[in-house]
This record gives structure tokens, C-alpha cells and sequence, in this order.
DNA sequence: GCCAACGTTGGC
DNA sequence: GCCAACGTTGGC
């Protein structure tokens, strides 16, 4: 039974142009437990959304699929490596991950804003855990955001206007969280 | 650039 | 094993 995900990268290191131009890349670099236990359950064929994060707009740019499984990530021995993990040793490994091939581009592209919008994605995983870069996604929500991939955005996307009235409430003096 | 969200770390 | 501090993600 075919499964379906999206995949989020920053398209500064990794587009799905460049997706595109290897054809096949292992998905590595994934530092995050929940994220790398849904790789685990990818099988091959399984359907991935290519979803452009920390880009101005974020959102889904094309169509990927899972080509092989199990695949050891090997940026965690690499000690030039921003992902090099001290703990892994090539015996015992931390970090897995799955190689995903490139399919096709969206033909337009599906902003966050465009999915935030359409009610038939309200429960999208990618709304609630924002920071979760890879997760599952329903058969349906693929396919209603491949379909919006082929209409154009309805109008012109444009940064949400902030509510020129009421400024939020003034936050209670909050103890920052990330003081040193 | 800011900062909320939130996973991880480490002292106890 | 709790929980505050820390560090990172990622939208805005």
C-alpha cells in the first residue's frame, strides 16, 4: 500500500532543482527523532511532497518518490559535517534515512498560505507540528495538493496584511525562555 | 532579524 | 525522571 509524506528542505541547501539535476539523493542531515522514525516506515514507491522551507513563501514545489530505505546517513561520521554526531559509530549508527528520487516540478507552486486556506488540508500534520520536517500525509491531502499544483493561486500571493487595529495585548513581562 | 514553538540536555 | 535552560526550526 503506497504511502504518502512531505519532506521539507531549506531550497538554499537543497531545492528540488537540484533534486531534479542528481535525480537521486539521500535524504540525510534529518537530526530529529520523530522525523527520522517516519523515514523508518517509508517503503519504496512511497509518494513525498517536496516542501521549500524557510523561503519566502514556504510551500510545496514538486513531487518526489522513495527510493530505497534504510540508507545510512553518513553526514552523522563525518566530523566537517554541521550534522557529524559524536555518538554515532559506524558499528552502531544513529542516523538512517531513505534516498528519494525526483519526479516532477509543480506546475504552480503551493504556497503554505494557499494550503493553510483550503479547508480540505485543515488537518494536515504539517499545521500542527511546524517543526517536524518529515511527516506523513493522507492520501487525500496529497492528492488535493497536486491538484491545486495544477491551478494557478486564485490571486496574486501576497503577505498577509497584520490587522492595523488592536495591537495584541501587551505580553505579561515574560522570563525569555533563550536568555543565556 | 525576531521570536514562538518545541525538542534536547543536564543538574538535581 | 523532573523540569528549567538551552538551542534550533521556520514562519513572518
Amino acid at each position: 500500500m503506497t504511502q504518502y509524506w512531505l519532506m521539507k528542505s531549506e531550497p538554499d541547501a537543497f531545492s528540488i532543482s537540484d533534486l531534479e539535476r542528481v535525480g537521486v539523493e539521500p535524504w540525510s542531515g534529518v537530526r530529529n527523532r520523530m522525523a527520522r522514525n517516519f523515514m523508518r516506515k517509508m517503503a519504496v514507491g512511497d509518494r513525498v511532497l517536496f516542501y521549500h522551507s524557510s523561503t519566502e513563501p514556504p510551500g510545496v514545489a514538486g513531487l518526489a518518490d522513495v527510493e530505497r530505505t534504510g540508507v545510512v546517513d553518513e553526514t552523522q561520521f563525518d566530523p566537517e559535517s554541521p550534522y557529524f554526531d559524536p555518538d554515532a559509530k559506524r558499528d552502531n549508527p544513529v542516523w538512517d534515512c531513505v534516498d528519494v528520487k525526483y519526479v516532477s516540478k509543480l506546475p504552480h507552486y503551493v504556497s503554505l498560505a494557499r494550503i493553510r486556506a483550503d479547508p480540505e488540508l485543515a488537518n494536515l500534520m504539517l499545521l500542527k507540528w511546524l517543526r517536524l520536517s518529515v511527516m506523513p500525509v493522507s492520501e487525500d491531502e496529497y492528492k488535493r495538493i497536486v491538484v491545486l499544483g495544477d491551478i494557478e493561486a486564485p490571486e496574486p500571493e501576497k503577505r498577509k496584511r497584520k490587522p492595523t487595529k488592536a495591537k495584541k495585548k501587551p505580553k505579561k513581562p515574560k522570563k525569555k525562555a533563550n536568555k543565556r
